[in-house]
DNA sequence: TAGTTAATTAACTTGTCGGTTAAATATAAG
DNA sequence: CTTATATTTAACCGACAAGTTAATTAACTA
């Protein structure tokens, strides 16, 4: 189905075994069996999640004689961070007086579309 | 199988659609039919996607008439965000040893700001 | 009351996901 | 050459996701 980069970044962490993955690799490379030790699943399932991981970009892997080691790679989670950017606004607690202004500007348009 | 809260955000934002149908909301509440019109499918299938996006937080919903207009809600955008902390030296220009360590002498600055 | 509009629910199909076990591949070590 | 170790591939399974059409609920309107 082609589905686009941000997608298939955001389908690849919303699992929790993939995010622990990520966040082992956060503080080093690791081979496969050394990701797949604290899961309490066989190789082939971790060996899965790997090449979800690789697919999205979010790893790579390099060989070492029989070892593939993994690599985190943090570009993918760059682009979610801007796409969040478009929401900013949205959770920050205090608006400054032009954000409170946009908000109203939005209310009227949400009034004129009604009548 | 009760899903963590950050599995169920990133998977409810893991389809264009919905990402399409959270823009939308950036700008203003709307109903179910004014979200549905620009996508060609049809409206049970928008329908089931606002459902997801609700059991994800990422709208609340309220009654008017006939009419159910979705909102916006960003919390759960937030704890991405959060999340993504955790992340954030990965991407960011220089991330060597030696400017990590100096990195973290620096935490007493608080203001984040983006650039 | 009947009819229209807004939206959801029901029932179904199809494809993908996350897991399994068993077999295959690749490299290293005796 | 044989065996052990690391990892992937193949084949399969059950559950769920995303869409469909048809029927249903809810509220307004003539």
């Amino acid at each position: 189905m082609t589905q686009d980069r941000l997608s298939i970044t955001l389908s690849a962490l919303a699992d929790p075994t993939r995010r622990a993955i990520l966040a082992r690799l956060a503080s080093g490379e690791a081979s496969v069996n050394e990701l797949a030790e604290p899961f309490a699943m066989s190789l082939p399932a971790v060996s899965k999640h790997l090449k979800v991981l690789e697919k999205a970009g979010l790893i790579s892997r390099g060989r070492e004689a029989q070892w593939r080691p993994c690599k985190l790679e943090a570009g993918p989670l760059k682009d979610i961070n801007a796409w969040l950017d478009n929401y900013r606004q949205f959770w920050e607690e205090s608006f400054d007086r032009l954000d409170l202004y946009l908000q109203k500007l939005q209310k009227g348009d949400e009034n004129d579309r009604k009548s």
